[in-house]
DNA sequence: CGGCATCCTGTATGATACTG
DNA sequence: CAGTATCATACAGGATGCCG
């Protein structure tokens, strides 16, 4: 049974043809499923580069690549380091970009997790009680609107 | 200056090289960006073909497979309609499954209005307070766990 | 209006081999 | 360990034209 939402949304003019809305930037920018479980990793803790490669299971060219769009795009920083008696290396570590985009990402597995068959996969809990965390749309009230309360206003 | 979550993460195992976690499974099902659109329009009460393809300014045949691809992972649901004196249409209208992505897509639109440029573009809002609507990460308990207490638990 | 078929280009990603 | 280089495949998406 389909849902609607509140239909003021309908009123609205077209889009621009080429679409400038923020959605479509961010998927042009960091819409590709490597980009998306590359940080996914950096959120799990990952930093170095052989680990990114392993993990997410990519070739080291489409790691590379994409590691080197994430840092100039500003989610990673790319930074040296040295362990006493060791060369120096490199890690990508998660910049305030990055992790601010983990509600998006993580909203996407939350739904996955719902939607799609998938194996025992990690949760997020809140350390400080220990309850699981979700993702979930709440007003600056602090209400929770159901789907029919939300408008889109201009 | 680089933020790191909480460490426990590193000491999981590896992702299996084919990787099903349920981003990844979500990425590969609705990952690309016509996809993506075509769902922001269906959050905005589009519901007719030609609409769709408009909107989001891509050509019919991208809006018939993409449309085609989403009935069939069951977030719209094709119906048959009829105006009064018209032919039957047909109609696409989300799903609760398609009604779920919603915080994921929402999400993203959000990172992408605070960190990449845009025109001015819709907010959504809560219709009973008038207050605005945010994707935000919250614990079953009702708090809003900073990043330094997320920890990942299997 | 609501599509489908075809051709074409660009990108995403894998496989493999090589370098400092 | 941390990449680079090259080749090959698959899919995304635009352009165009046809159909009921």
């Amino acid at each position: 049974m389909p849902i609607q939402l509140a239909g003021k949304a309908a009123e609205r003019g077209n889009s621009p043809a080429g679409d400038h809305c923020p959605v479509d930037r961010a998927m042009q920018l960091i819409g590709s499923r490597s980009t998306m479980l590359l940080m996914r990793e950096a959120y799990y803790g990952t930093t170095r580069f052989d680990a990114f490669a392993a993990r997410v299971g990519m070739t080291e060219a489409v790691t590379a690549k994409r590691l080197r769009e994430l840092v100039a795009a500003g989610l990673l920083e790319r930074r040296p380091y040295q362990e006493p008696g060791q060369r120096t290396r490199h890690e990508y570590a998660l910049t305030e970009r990055g992790l601010d985009l983990m509600p998006a990402l993580f909203a996407l597995g939350q739904w996955g997790r719902k939607h799609l068959p998938h194996d025992g996969t990690p949760m997020l809990t809140h350390d400080a009680c220990g309850a699981p965390v979700r993702v979930e749309l709440r007003c600056t009230e602090g209400h929770r609107p159901r789907p029919e309360e939300l408008v889109i206003t201009s």
